[in-house]
RNA sequence: GGAGGGGUGGCAGAGCGGCCGAAUGCGCUAGUCUUGAAAACUAGAGAGUUAAUAGCUCCGGGGGUUCAAAUCCCUCCCCCUCCGCCA
């Protein structure tokens, strides 16, 4: 949720508000609305001071006092109620106005369309395509069925199977130490969330269509822990001192990918449900973008120990999420596609999930709204897609990544068929 | 799924139409005492909004009755106990 505030009074916020392609008749609008509301709400405040002073007085007076002053009171109440039902109304409006509006982006952000993004570095050297591409190197070894997930489920779906699940877990197990390293706390959330967190997390009313939903209970599946993660302190009024709380939070994600339609169609790179370890720290205001930049120096570290070639960019204007005043995507070279591809990215909210889960920091001087960052540990669909591509060896063998072998008994290779795997034939 | 009990300040817990933004205890802050701490004693403090120590709002959320609601009614959510079912 925005600073209401600031809107109307810097013409900074709200350029920074317009360059996430707003329609400037919304905030129009909702400056309006919100005049008319602070207008009414004075009047209002001033009735209800009146007839409270009536209710006290009518407590203490004399029987026949009493007479005359419920009549008066009385009258009062059916002025107040008119005027309550108006601000009501009003209020209704403005909320539903305020919900729609995005966070302002940074003044770091570049401006513009998907595509407008700035490179920040480059790590790494692109390199030729393997024999297989991820999707094809799935199949061969019996890691990705993707035909009987369909079947069953529906495309982008897909079985993962075999030493893939091996690996899947190894990258959560070896992730979720080296965040322990950096003092992050690890969740398993539900997946399973109201209506009413998904709006506090940032992400009703304006993502609603990439999100599944149970009708008969009411309850949205998430699309990253970040939703659960986000809503675990709410209402809360936190002593400065605990802070920074970091947590990652290991947790199925499920997407509709509406309006992706024959995009990234082969593999599990892009599918309806994948595994996820997710960052998610509330910050002091005073040092979020510090924060900021030390989740990407994470991501960084797990991507290099990984082996591959990245770069970092800064996602521009219009390719960010109502609520991120910034964004970066770690993005990872995919050599059969012979592009950059998105493996991670993080984002710093500053207070717009905390406004409206209400969640504040305090100390000596007073309390505000803390500020909340999210970026993405490992997504394993993608990690291991990547990986696939990185690792695959010429006779078609798998070298596991050195830091994932404590993880997988020491193996350091994996094949199509083993003959000491009892479950391979 | 069925039956009952309950949600009050950081915690525990009283209040059950007006004197209640709320007793009391613990905890907290400051002071006295002490080399220091503890104990004891004294004083102080709920949150939000606001320029404001004014006013308004907040006793799980929403709605209603009333001049007046923490207190009565409806509804939703959550917690506990018992029965049933279950990984």
């Amino acid at each position: 949720m925005i600073d209401r505030k600031l809107l109307s009074s810097d013409s900074d916020y709200r350029r920074r508000i317009e360059a996430k392609r707003v329609a400037p008749e919304l905030l129009d609008e909702f400056i309006k609305t919100d005049e008319q509301r602070s207008e009414l709400l004075v009047i209002v405040e001033e009735k209800r001071a009146v007839k409270n002073k009536f209710s006290k007085e009518i407590s203490k007076a004399s029987p026949d006092e009493r007479e005359i002053k419920l009549a008066q009171a009385g009258e009062l109440k059916v002025e107040l109620e008119k005027l309550e039902t108006q601000l009501s109304e009003i209020e209704a409006r403005f909320r539903e106005l305020i919900l729609q509006i995005p966070n302002p982006i940074h003044e770091t952000v570049p401006e513009g369309d998907e595509d407008a993004y700035e490179i920040i570095k480059t790590v790494g050297e692109p390199y030729g395509p393997p024999k297989m591409d991820h999707a094809d190197y799935g199949e061969h070894m019996g890691w990705v069925l993707s035909e009987q997930g369909a079947q069953i489920s529906g495309s982008r779906f897909a079985y993962l199977a075999g030493d893939a699940v091996r690996l899947e877990f190894a990258l959560v197990q070896w992730t979720l130490s080296l965040l322990a390293q950096h003092g992050f706390m690890p969740i398993v959330p539900p997946v399973l969330v109201r209506e009413s967190t998904m709006e506090e997390a940032g992400f009703f009313p304006t993502d609603r269509n990439q999100v599944y939903e149970l009708e008969q209970d009411n309850l949205f599946l998430v699309g990253t822990s970040e939703v659960p993660l986000s809503g675990l302190h709410r209402g809360q009024n936190i002593e400065a001192r605990t802070f920074p709380i970091k947590y990652c939070g290991f947790s199925s994600c499920f997407r509709r990918e509406a309006g992706t339609y024959g995009k990234d169609t082969r593999g599990i790179f892009r599918v309806h449900q994948f595994d996820k370890v997710e960052m998610f720290v509330y910050a002091d205001p005073k040092n979020s973008w510090e924060i900021f930049e030390q989740i990407l120096a994470i991501e960084e570290e797990i991507c290099q120990a990984l082996g591959f070639s990245y770069r970092v960019i800064s996602c521009a204007s219009g390719d960010l999420g109502p609520a991120a005043a910034k964004k970066y995507d770690v993005e990872v070279w995919l050599p059969s596609e012979g592009t950059y591809r998105e493996l991670t990215s993080c984002s710093n909210y500053l207070d717009f999930a905390s406004r409206r889960g209400n969640i504040r920091i305090k100390d000596e001087n007073g309390s505000e709204f803390v500020h909340t960052l999210n970026g993405t540990a490992i997504a394993i669909g993608r990690g291991i897609t990547f990986l696939m591509e990185k690792a695959q060896q010429d006779d078609g063998s798998f070298a596991i990544p050195e830091v994932l072998q404590p993880f997988m008994g020491g193996e350091k290779f994996l094949y199509s068929k083993n003959p000491e795997r009892t479950y391979e034939k």
